[in-house]
DNA sequence: CCACGTGGTTACTGTTAGTGACCACATAAC
DNA sequence: GTTATGTGGTCACTAACAGTAACCACGTGG
């Protein structure tokens, strides 16, 4: 991409290396997947799949299907979404070769157990969120 | 277990509105705050400066201190994760006065509470990253 | 005086995510 | 033939995000 020497150390600072490249997905610290992770389902319908798929498990779920319980969502954002969780094997593809090709999702196994998890963190969403968000007004509304 | 679509539907206000405030929530879906919680957890830093937080709680961390154990931040990049925990009631902001000011922060008790799910999140990364990064590679490989 | 460290802020710049609109292609229904 | 459906792809655009660098105000040490 670019800059790949990096400028380090304007004043002796210590910085590992330049991102070099790619801005979000640097990771100088592979002792944190956690971040990763939330890079992954942190896209704006990344988690709302995973929702509706984890539903429907084991079962499958078509694209149109999906896009329709899914509302708000364009085509590309839904293709583009299950496209990253197929790489991440976290969803499986099965496409029926007849016309018009049927694509049919569904979570594997590792999407599954990924399940869980979420939830732990809607449950907790559910429980705050709205104290949260009471709290941020309140601060807009405070900031002085 | 929540099943089904949700449609758990509204706790008493619903946020629409947020025509100046977050342009990500634009929240045609109440029903699901785990996006909400996730565009605010979502940010590159964020996960991060809980996990470091919740390690020290309920000790408090100075923004030095901080900086130096999230390797790669920026001054202003920290400032600005803190001060959006900071309005989400998820960290205490204290100045001690004197000069030079020095700020401390921790997490409130809401934010503790945050950890767990965090954790769960982190265990699961920590099991399963991983194969997905190699699931990731080899579809590259393989894209058909 | 100057430099230095603390805890920020502002301005500017580049990268990314997200959106909508239109295109492709094949079939079945009218 | 025209249209609709189903599953995408591509393009151009915008808004949000991350990052870099520079600045500020303060007081302390030299």
């Amino acid at each position: 991409m670019n800059s790949e020497d990096g400028t380090v150390t304007e004043r002796g600072h210590l910085t590992v290396t330049s991102p070099t490249g790619r801005g979000r997905g640097d990771l100088f610290d592979p002792a944190c997947p956690t971040r990763q992770l939330l890079d992954r389902l942190g896209g704006k319908w990344t988690s709302m799949a995973v929702k509706v798929l984890g539903d429907a498990h084991p079962g499958e779920v078509r694209f149109a299907e999906l896009k329709r319980r899914m509302p708000g969502v364009s085509q590309k954002m839904l293709a583009q979404t299950l496209r990253s969780l197929e790489r991440d094997s976290l969803v499986d593809r099965r496409v029926e070769a007849a016309t018009p090709p049927r694509v049919h999702y569904r979570l594997t196994d590792l999407g599954a157990s990924l399940t869980e998890p979420i939830a732990a963190l809607r449950n907790w969403a559910e429980e705050h969120m709205a104290r949260i968000d009471e709290a941020g007004l309140a601060w807009d509304r405070a900031r002085s």
